[in-house]
DNA sequence: AAGGGAGTGGAAACCGGTGTCAAGAGCTTC
DNA sequence: GAAGCTCTTGACACCGGTTTCCACTCCCTT
């Protein structure tokens, strides 16, 4: 029998090599230390970058590992680091466009890294809302979590996280946490330009319509745009301020609400694209001109802005840039620099929405 | 050191519990075991629900579970499965509202089942797309796949699925496989709806416009509409059938090509809402009054058939209805029985935009 | 020439589950 | 009363990686 041995093996071994060569079967870590003559524990060294491997050896594991096309099993090696290559997207923002832009900035940073994104829509008003979150996190080993407004806000959230031990990035128009944790973007800036540019196309009676009270940026960006027309000298009317809800039909609403005051505002700022396509509805009930009658300024700039008319002036925000930074800075490898934090700032894009107001 | 081991082991099995109890650590098959007093092969039968296990045994161990709130690891079980507990989603559609949809409508179909989503856009033209899509199965070991348009209808996709053995679900507008690899949209029931409706309202000179032609659901659209049109004796003329892009901005475009013919037509009837939404903006450039001086139609129900002025008429397709049945059909559990196909049907939701055409 | 440290690679245990297979319990059958 | 059967159960190997531990080079001191 043991005489036998050698053959049998090696017969084996063709065997194996059949399987491996025709497809039938994926390459393993035995497979590659075999093909490469070490242990598979040399292989795990080359594979996790170790730097006790000789230059020579290394050279050779590798030349076999892109022969072949292996790649390591991300389920046998989760189960042994006890924590999966899984990065979880936790949101409750009600805005697709949104949504689906900050899952491709999210995937444009984790490109070639072995992660994978699992999308996780939430309720943070729900009873059991953290019991679910901790759920997720736990049950799939999470490697870690993006936090996308208003998620990113709840302290409890954040709270819990450091708890259970799990990385994460807070996603948020103020920095909220130590920095290591937070990619911030400044919705604050972004309504101070757009206080700036309507100040200066001349307007002084000027209408906001504010988000709903529940995201942290619906008060940013009224901040922005107060502190804008303080520096410039102008003084915002309480009366002009009205309450939204980030909807097209709040929007209208409030454009009306707006429309109705006299002596009418000049120009009203929504606080998001939504309803500013909102406010150009009232405005034609009302039988008004944009821009001519009345300056239609959003924020956001999202696909909606440019399927109205006229289209909106509006203020970028680099969603899907801001999502790539988030999940690099999340899964910070080697090589990693921080980005720089000037492509998470939100800017003007002027259209056909804004003009100066008409002489009296 | 031996005699000692006794009294050690029973002291070890004091610490375990204590490190359990404060929830430092979670609990595993092995702890369920011995709390339930049998081998940890009887706790995954009761987790596998094997018919193998004595009532009175499985009874003890459910309560052991669910008293220490034990739920078994994804990546174990997956390793051992040689299968994970991920479903992906591939997709290239552009409309950030349909994918959004789409996700939640899945959600609605796993939920509770421990399988988790993971996304991967696509672009189907790139050289390495197969090779990627075939790359994201096998590393992931994927469970299975859903393929809404227009990766679901392409052969190249659904010959690499079989090949691999990959189990996958395919939305599309018309059956392109078998029955249990297919969830059916049955676009052309919509358009031919609202060829009805059109030709209903008294219109007979329609203008057309398609979407891309890579996605099947443009044929089927433009098909269903005809039918309707022939059977009620109205006949399209192809020159009133352009080519859009499912973009707003070619909707504008093709608006106004149609709006330039003689004699005009009375109703303008988009491949979606997008160029519906574009097809108002020609109207309004034209200075034409929608829907007296036009009717303009559309076909999904997104939002912006909300947002614009008129709402518009259109057609609504149950995207999360249809998302949801995909993935109850992919996981297909005990107790599953198939969704009622008729709720995949898009119907027609009258609004503001359509209305009879002026008398001449 | 012996001693010692750093670099290298193998054997075995482990991560937390599942498959295989055989054995024990309880019951019928001859 | 033993053989034969079904129903339950558990021991053990295994999934594909990593970690621990240790032995073995190799090279440089003394």
């Amino acid at each position: 029998m043991t005489s036998s041995k050698t053959p049998k093996k090696s017969a084996d071994e063709s065997d194996v090599n059949a399987a491996l060569e025709s497809g039938r079967r994926r390459a393993t870590i035995n497979d590659i230390a075999r093909l490469a003559g070490v242990s598979k524990k040399t292989v795990s060294r080359v594979i996790n970058q170790s730097p006790f491997v000789r230059e020579e050896t290394r050279v050779r594991i590798e030349a076999v590992i892109a022969e072949w096309g292996y790649a390591p099993d991300p389920q046998a090696r989760g189960l042994a680091f006890r924590r999966s290559f899984l990065i979880g997207m936790i949101y409750d923002n009600p805005n697709p466009q949104y949504v689906v832009n900050m899952q491709l900035g999210l995937l444009d940073g984790m490109r070639g890294s072995g992660f994978e994104l699992v999308v996780h829509p939430c309720d943070r008003g729900s009873p059991t809302f953290l019991q679910d979150v901790r759920m997720f996190i736990e049950r799939q080993k999470l490697f870690g979590v993006i936090l996308p407004p208003s998620v990113s806000e709840d302290e409890r959230v954040a709270d819990l996280l450091r708890d259970i031990g799990c990385e994460y990035i807070r996603i948020a128009s103020v920095p909220l946490d130590e920095e290591e944790h937070m990619i911030v973007g400044h919705d604050r800036l972004g309504a101070q330009a757009m206080g700036e540019h309507l100040v200066g196309l001349g307007h002084e009676r000027i209408g906001f319509i504010t988000g709903l009270p529940s995201f942290r940026s619906s008060h940013e960006r009224r901040g922005g745009f107060e502190d804008a027309l303080t520096k410039a000298g102008v003084k915002l009317d309480p009366n002009y301020v009205v309450q939204g809800a980030y909807t097209f039909e709040s929007g209208l609403a409030c454009g009306e609400a707006l429309l109705a005051k006299t002596p009418r505002p000049t120009a009203i700022f929504a606080g998001n694209d939504e309803m500013a396509a909102g406010v150009l509805q009232a405005a034609r009930r009302a039988g008004l001109t944009v821009p001519e009658d009345l300056t239609v300024v959003g924020f956001d700039d999202f696909q909606i802005a440019q399927a109205v008319w006229p289209p909106l002036t509006t203020i970028h925000i680099p969603t899907r840039e801001v999502g790539r930074m988030a999940a690099e800075k999340l899964i910070a490898r080697d090589g990693y620099e921080p980005g720089d934090p000037a492509k998470t700032i939100p800017y003007l894009v002027t259209r056909e929405s804004s003009a100066p107001p008409k002489k009296v």
